[in-house]
DNA sequence: GGTCAATATTGATTTAGATCAAATAAGATT
DNA sequence: AATCTTATTTGATCTAAATCAATATTGACC
């Protein structure tokens, strides 16, 4: 089985918000040390769940918006008409349930792509706490508007890119977010399906598999299974968009 | 000229929040009466814009958020490639700007799309209200999060719906949010473009029209140039993917 | 190691919607 | 009212990507 996303402090057997090695990238990176301690006192850490586990299903209640250890997931809605799949992916480090803010339930479902570990953080624990930290609150306010800001250049992404361009940007945008958690930015090991892929950026699985191998007779990319590598960055972000500076 | 939005509270020289028509979908919808004293002193009410004015730019600082008081806008992106256009529509009650939280510069611009009146709300002054008033900082992080889940289900129709779905998808989007603010949900009168709107869709604005002409032809709706009347909503809301219940 | 199911590639064909191109129609300006 | 500009409709044609179809590959499980 391919494991795209390694273990984090796979060796500690007590983890905390102040050993988590992704901990710059996570809430605590707005906090001191002492309200990071108060941080650490609501966070479950430590859940476990298999390839093909749900982390929640479509309209479960809302109790926790939870933070990627290790592995990676995919959210899907599915609505009554049959319509609409996969509508994002996520790696260690990001935040996971924010569907759910709004409504009390979430409007996704969430399935471990890979083994993965999860920290929980229960909601109404984090915005009393927020009360209380004015950095946390900022904080918070800040990830749920990064969240807003992707989801809208997404948008831009699905109403106006060919398949090729949207592709592109794939590859790009995954290969910044390996690279925030030190992973190789240019050797991707996808935890997903083409056909993922494809309900993700709304092309067939059959077009995704024609642009890797486009992109790769262009010299762009190398493609094998499940692995891909960037071989020219510059080229790449051109076609994806992405101002190269 | 077609004005679709009616000015609130036109009559009235001062404008608060305890007075204002709309204040049961606003913010002070959390808050009693003494908490709405407060929101009341730091909102800046009665800006006034005209057609094609614009409440900011791409890349401006952040630091409001506004809500519509009476008129109409629509938010637009444009990449250094050129690509990407219109992305939102606002109407009364509605927010705008939470695409500049996260990184301190809006990623969209906003124009008038008529005669419009917003009430602006500085942001830190609003972070600070938050910490002392538990609702508020709880209504807004629902606001934030009612964004996220109505980017993400606009994430499924554009990667899975034909164009007919996503027209209708409109129609019944802009009729709930119209009947929200006590204007007809069946007779719409639109004030953006169908090339707004094809861009909005991620469909050519032809395509918009032919749209509008086959839900037509179907006997669905009445189309009188900007004015859209809804005239069967049940089948409306079928193709819309919308559950009838 | 062998079988089976899931995934991925590649080719042929179709099609939804884009693009190109006029012709109207509505608003704005004088 | 006349002119000009902008928006809309409608038709003809084209094309990017979907769908259909067949293999090939990979990984999971006896």
């Amino acid at each position: 089985m391919v494991v795209a996303m390694p273990n984090v402090n796979q060796r500690r057997t007590v983890i905390t918000c102040t050993n988590c090695r992704l901990n710059r990238y996570c809430l605590p990176a707005a906090l001191n040390k002492s309200n990071i301690k108060q941080l650490e006192a609501i966070v479950e850490h430590n859940c476990s769940y298999e390839k093909g586990d749900h982390l929640y299903r479509q309209k479960a209640n809302f109790k926790s918006v939870y933070v990627v250890r290790s592995g990676s997931f995919k959210s899907y809605a599915i609505r009554y008409n049959g319509k609409g799949r996969v509508n994002g992916f996520f790696f260690p480090g990001e935040i996971i349930g924010m569907d759910g803010i709004s409504n009390r339930s979430h409007i996704n479902a969430v399935q471990a792509l890979e083994h993965a570990f999860v920290c929980e953080i229960p909601f109404s624990k984090l915005k009393s706490l927020s009360l209380q930290i004015p950095e946390l609150q900022h904080h918070f306010f800040a990830l749920m508007g990064k969240e807003i800001t992707n989801d809208q250049e997404f948008h831009n992404l699905l109403s106006s890119y060919t398949a090729e361009e949207r592709t592109a940007h794939f590859l790009i945008n995954l290969s910044s977010r390996y690279e925030r958690v030190s992973l190789s930015p240019f050797r991707l090991l996808l935890p997903m399906t083409r056909g993922d892929i494809g309900e993700y950026l709304g092309l067939s699985l059959e077009t995704i598999s024609r642009m890797f191998g486009k992109l790769h007779r262009k010299g762009l990319i190398a493609v094998n299974n499940r692995e891909i590598e960037l071989l020219q960055m510059e080229p790449l972000l051109k076609i994806a968009g992405c101002a190269t500076k």
